[in-house]
DNA sequence: GAACTTTTTCAAGTGGTCTTAATAACTTTT
DNA sequence: AAAAGTTATTAAGACCACTTGAAAAAGTTC
């Protein structure tokens, strides 16, 4: 479909279509009965795009429903392993592929390590690889695939598409989508990690049916996903979410972003790690942050308790930005996720208080905190989950 | 039309219908043939929707344009004076009436001074006369109201439309709306001041085509409105924009709302004239807020340091929490209102130096922080707009 | 003034949804 | 077991907004 602003008979039955699929995804026992009763159409045009569904294989009649005093209602389902989209997360230390089917099953997954930092050429041509291993593995036919999405820890140009800049990377000023769709003759989409991961909570995560809320993400920095009426909300040039650089501490350390007592030089692992590393006598010009972490993690756990301290400060600070977050933006839940789920144990309940502490009484009833169940699948998910979103309208 | 998910011929026309106007209202020059090619929307089409658009006289011809090679264009332009909307600003000490005609010009506004705070009921029998007198000096007809919209100083259920709590108002738990809509037999809108506000800047204010941007009114507390997407965003429970609750000083004040170092007891005026009298020596149970904040700007302005010195601070904190608000939501302006343009002389260059240097470079770089040109007549007007965004579609 | 452009309108046709009526399948009543 | 009542699905024709293509109207250029 064209874009254009104003809508056509075309525009109109791609949108009811898109309506109709999506109220089958998301409700179990689906008729057409029941679908024309929750759509407002008439049991006729019901029937006509439930026909054109089977027909392109997007669902199929899965049985018969429980009567309720007369015919039988035939149960819609979203037909499994019909159609599938590719979904990339592109790091510093690997490249993790995923397929998902249309119901949102995970039906591929393999991670590769790059023990170098690619350039954009050498990442391309390991997409290509990874891309046609995947399709050939799982027989996938070319109309089948919906798209491919690609998660990319950096900033994109919300225009041109192009990728201002990814430090973890070393990119700068890199075109990755038109060269991609082209080596692999399908629609790409790029997005931001972060939103990528909310992305997925929102699909098959705990923001089923959650129309506005946040995900933020643990890893060495920290960012944020936001859903704002029921969709990725990205500001006006595309970097909203940089949750990690809200000031909690008037005399805390200075950020590399310019400004004093940054959420992320407190709460994030490499936060953490450098604050447990200031007290140790190893002076290290590299350290393996991950392993350092795990160390960190380990100590805190046995109970050592300037370990322990070290949590409780992320904690209370996350509580605090939390706060500020509820009050101005009022979500229906938080999630945080990445590397978060991995010590949430130590932490959540510390942050629910903080936050409930903090922000205003009204919204704070209202929220949820939670933790993640995916870790660090979510952004290679999110990405997958993008041609689904399309797919369903969303 | 009918609350539906899904779309019918009467819904593409309606929302063609509102496309089309809405170009008419944003651009001074359409033709039949611009909006053709803006829309998409074939000639033949755009003919008849501007046919039912002049016959309903939403639009008028206004002359000839210049020609391009071949016959000339016929400009079209919204017809003044044959669409009104109502808005009313409810607030402790006051209610603004004020009428706004389909192009948004205001033909009408009227202040009443509330010597003490009316109930719920007395405030609906004094709207229906403010009402029916301006709809009776203006002489406009039942069906040429496009409807009536109020301002809150308060939040409201997103659901039910009843008044949760006002606390300036002193109520709690009403229901305004139903019952003003009978007494008047018109269509009526309640919304919060700060949404308010936020609606009348981006509709005839700073913020025309600016999908993203944020509007911090500075009163007695601080509040904002956030438009998201193009409109207005709520949040999950109808209270998001709390922004006068983002912590600005880990040692600061104590705030109602349990926080330390809320924005609101530094930068409000509430907050700066609390800060000059802690200085003084005249002890006043009872002060006059506003007349003791004209005091100190007029002193301020003679050059007195102490409450320069307030003023500055103030400044601080407000680049602090824009700071954050750039962080995490990249919008495109920061407008500030209400009170603000009466000293935006002495503070909107700090807090753009604070903001920008707390702030992210990349997102900072691209937004704007402005001083309203409404003053505290924003949210009436903005009141009034509501009903022009129904016809709209916006 | 003839040829060409541009803008607007007209007439016929396409492609959606809607209403009405019929059919199919099941449950409850007799 | 048959009849009556419910519920789900399908079929046929009406309706309506948009599209296409041609014609008309108005202006420009040579």
């Amino acid at each position: 479909m064209k874009d254009r602003r104003t809508g056509n008979n075309q525009y109109l039955k791609e949108m009811n279509k898109s309506i109709v699929l999506d109220l089958i995804r998301t409700n179990k026992d689906m008729s057409r009965k029941f679908l024309a009763d929750r759509t407002g159409l008439s049991a006729t045009a019901t029937g006509a795009i439930v026909k054109t569904l089977l027909n392109d294989e997007y669902i199929q009649e899965i049985g018969e429903g429980v009567s309720s005093g007369g015919r039988k209602p035939v149960i819609l389902r979203l037909k499994p392993r019909s159609y599938y989209s590719v979904g990339f997360d592109i790091d510093e230390r690997y490249i993790y592929t995923v397929v998902l089917d249309i119901t949102g099953e995970v039906v591929y997954r393999k991670k590769l390590e790059t023990p170098k930092r690619l350039t954009a050429d050498e990442t391309i041509e390991t997409l290509y690889q990874a891309y046609f291993q995947a399709v050939n593995e799982l027989v996938i036919r070319d109309d089948r695939i919906l798209g491919v999405g690609v998660s990319i820890p950096g900033m994109m140009d919300i225009e041109t598409k192009r990728i201002i800049l990814a430090p973890n990377l070393g990119w700068s000023d890199v075109d990755l989508l038109n060269p991609l769709e082209e080596a692999l003759d399908t629609t790409v989409y790029l997005d931001n990690e972060a939103m990528c991961s909310a992305s997925c909570e929102n699909w098959i995560g705990l923001c089923r049916n959650v129309e506005d809320f946040i995900c933020i993400n643990i890893e060495s920095g920290i960012g944020a996903g936001m859903f704002v009426r029921g969709k990725i909300y990205r500001g006006f040039t595309g970097s909203a979410g940089e949750v990690g650089h809200i000031s909690v501490d008037d005399k805390g350390l200075v950020c590399k972003c310019g400004n004093v007592g940054c959420l992320e030089t407190i709460a994030s692992i490499n936060g953490m790690v450098a604050k447990a590393m200031r007290g140790s006598t190893s002076i290290q010009n590299e350290i393996n942050v991950e392993k350092a972490f795990e160390e960190l993690l380990q100590k805190a756990r046995r109970g050592d308790s300037r370990s322990l301290e070290i949590f409780q400060e992320a904690a209370e600070s996350l509580g605090k930005a939390i706060a500020n977050l509820i009050n101005t933006f009022n979500p229906q839940k938080i999630v945080l996720g990445k590397k978060f789920p991995d010590y949430a144990d130590l932490v959540l309940e510390t942050i629910r208080k903080t936050a409930q502490r903090l922000a205003l009484s009204y919204p704070s009833r209202h929220v949820e905190i939670v933790s993640s169940p995916f870790g660090e699948d979510s952004s290679a998910l999110g990405a997958a989950i993008i041609p689904l979103r399309k797919l369903f309208g969303k």
